[in-house]
DNA sequence: ATTGGCGATGTCGATCTTGATCATCAGCGA
DNA sequence: TCGCTGATGATCAAGATCGACATCGCCAAT
């Protein structure tokens, strides 16, 4: 499912264009991603939970080069699936 | 933030009641919940990528007991992402 | 204001992450 | 609708992090 597929589901209950759905698709992500940015958690029930992290962990491995690869970042953001998302079962 | 919040992100930028924010907000939730829940990837490009993945890993922990539990579920949601999402920096 | 999902705790193993590169597909212009 | 741009995926390796159970409190949602 990509952009589109999401859109296609809006205008399915909401009456208004593709592009227009395209639109409040690609803004939401917007919104999202400033928030996220901010350093702001996202909390929607029943949904999940975007939560900004400073990662710790200092070390990667070069496939080529096959020597450690330091990790100056130290930022992640972590999405925690809510109640509803945990209800996957082994399709 | 919370939904709430996003709601009067959109209604920003869309002409529309609030009621009627919170609703597309929350048929996008819903709309993604279902795409994870039926085993679809939700690409989206510049944001991140959410993927059902099965999981392996078989062993959780009881504090009380202290016992080692079998996990019988096999899946989660992971949400990878997107290189706009990577320029966070040690804020 | 009420309901109830969600956070944190604690342990121990599996999972995930970063880094670079080529191929493929998402996003978007014409 | 067709095609271009360029972001994303997988990989090797080592090390750090997540996860789940169970419970109380807090805050999101109604």
């Amino acid at each position: 499912m990509i952009k589109i597929d999401i859109a296609n589901s809006l205008m399915k209950v909401h009456p208004c264009s593709r592009a227009t759905a395209l639109q409040v698709v690609d803004l939401l992500t917007e919104r999202l991603k400033d928030a996220l940015l901010n350093g702001h958690r996202i909390e929607i029930r029943g949904f999940g939970v975007f939560e900004p992290r400073p990662r710790k962990r200092g070390m990667g491995r070069n496939i080529k080069t096959g020597a450690s690869v330091q990790i100056p970042k130290g930022k992640s953001i972590r999405f925690k699936p809510g109640k509803d998302l945990r209800e996957i079962e082994v399709a």
